[in-house]
DNA sequence: TTGTATGCGTTATCAG
DNA sequence: CTGATAACGCATACAA
């Protein structure tokens, strides 16, 4: 059951309180210039009426919306969550509003909804990953907001970067396996541009080591299953693999548990490799090596950039490397 | 480097185009009104300008600013990631945008966050769980918008409902492992509302069957090793607890790999269950009995009851039970 | 210290 | 079929 809604604006307080709009304005705006009794007999009405300003009104007339876009290929997983939850974090501190959306993988997805967030006049965005389509760069150089992407280090950003490379990651793992005396490896992932770049850092190094690589691709936006199947494959095929490399912590702990199913044992005759560093990672029994990424301050530290930016602040550095760390648990 | 952002409105357009800023408004929202060439010369003008609509403007004029607004208690938690996942991809799909908001289970955040997606007019909103403070609960209600609670089924909902009774699906965990045979059983859960629920349901059904109960509390927002932790804590006190039913799949992850760490084979010695039927659940080895409560689907729903009634449809059912389903698996 | 006029970028409405 | 005008709710700039 609810009340008739009955419209409140600045006209209606103003009536109230018995002063002009502007009056009512600055009670919010800027109390410092009212007499206090003033002052009080607004907040009153103010606080009487239930009076909420109309921020789309407030943005029309300040141009300036305080609302950030942000773009992930999915929530459903845990690491974007983990980047948005620091997103948001420090937006919130910063009053910033967060406009999300997501592409499930979709390139197309990110055109609309880059121009959806450019209509709605957001005050800067958060991009995953480096590769967009043309349209998507022109539009975001076109606006002039500021814009921080993610998760990558590209050498041509379109405006700002916070992330890390993907491709020494994935050589640091690499190297990593081959010091622990694995000669045959295997790696999983899916198609997208971060993956591809581990990939590419895990192939040079086992070429470089000489050391022999059965890659087993699976879809984008990997079902956790995939982990298990690919697995599966890669023992079934008699290569003498003793260490897969997964390109998450998902696919790791599927895989980890087929090896259990299937009486391996981890890692003395497999070990298993994840990447991210979920929290469940070191739940895992045995404990998951993988790479930790700093999911969580790749957010934190977009917030800061576009935050910065728009307090008109000079940008110290805008590209920033978070780095990664090899953690070498149990599995591998 | 950016270009200097030229700021093109509809004038602009109508300046290229030599025609009024109206016919230009028309070019795009009633197409069918305008003579066939006008409109061509509008739409390349449109082209030519890289002309976006504020919808800012546009909001404000018509009322209608097509963000809904969703606060979470954390997306740091695959099971609300899940409901937003479907929110958002079914509001995408209806031409709504998605204004997200977390409050970290602080009550104070949902309040200050109801009132600033107020501010932007949102023209409805998704809440999660029925616990709300007085000042929420009277500020949705005055505002007039549509609202869905998600996650649970109470008597005196604010507006809309849709979720599953969390109390008949504790029950019917604990019906399901006194079945088995168990008689001595633990409890591991969060102190908010919906894990209360279900340690109500689980403990009403414990007594009925004259069976032994052990509760575990942890903080809410849990960190996944509090699992691990609690079930320690059950084993080391001795209590003969033969079956643990942990609030959610990470906590029961949690507590698995421990009873693996501890020798303890699963379920023989130590029956373990969990809560969501996150997609883990079915990965693990053993694979994990749990309650499924179909997460994405309480997003969809949630969205398609606000497009209904912003749509001025009659909703049919403003209560929508979704259930749940025991996923009796090899854990438990 | 407070009030008045004006405009932000759009669309509803009414004329032409 | 197209254009002129007046709002939408607020804040900037100036006046009093």
């Amino acid at each position: 059951m609810k009340s008739t809604p009955v419209k409140v604006r600045l006209t209606e307080v103003a009536k109230l309180a018995k002063v002009s709009p502007m009056t009512v304005s600055r009670a919010l705006n800027a109390p410092e210039l009212l007499k206090p009794e003033t002052l009080q007999k607004v907040l009153k009405s103010i606080e009487q009426s239930g009076y909420v300003p109309d921020l789309n009104a407030t943005s029309l007339v300040s141009q300036k919306s305080h609302i950030i876009g942000a773009i992930v290929p999915t929530m459903n997983n845990a690491i974007f969550a983990q980047t948005l939850l620091g997103l948001q974090q420090r937006l919130d501190a910063l009053g910033y509003q967060l406009l999300l959306g997501q592409t499930q993988y979709q390139l197309e997805q990110e055109d609309s909804l880059v121009r959806a967030f450019l209509g709605r006049r957001v005050d800067g965005m958060v991009l995953t990953g480096s590769q967009h389509s043309p349209l998507t760069r022109q539009r975001m150089v076109a606006s002039g907001i500021p814009v921080v992407e993610t998760w990558d280090l590209p050498a041509h950003p379109i405006d700002m970067v916070v992330g890390f490379s993907n491709l020494k990651a994935g050589q640091a793992m690499a190297e990593y396996l081959i010091q622990r005396g694995h000669r045959v490896l295997g790696f999983v992932g899916g198609r997208d541009g971060r993956t591809q770049m581990r990939y590419r850092g895990f192939q040079a190094a086992a070429k470089k080591a000489g050391v022999q690589l059965h890659p087993v691709w699976v879809a984008a936006g990997v079902q956790m299953d995939q982990g298990r199947h690919a697995i599966g494959q890669l023992i079934d095929a008699r290569k003498a693999v003793t260490a897969v490399f997964l390109s998450n912590d998902a696919l790791a702990l599927s895989a980890l548990m087929e090896c259990h199913r299937r009486r391996l044992r981890v890692p003395q005759d497999m070990a298993i490799a994840g990447f991210a560093d979920l929290e469940l990672a070191a739940e895992l029994e045995p404990a998951l090596t993988t790479v930790k990424v700093h999911a969580t301050r790749i957010g934190e530290v977009a917030a800061d950039m576009l935050a910065a930016r728009l307090r008109g602040e000079k940008i110290a550095s805008p590209r920033v490397d978070l780095g990664f760390e090899v953690m070498a648990r149990e599995s591998a």
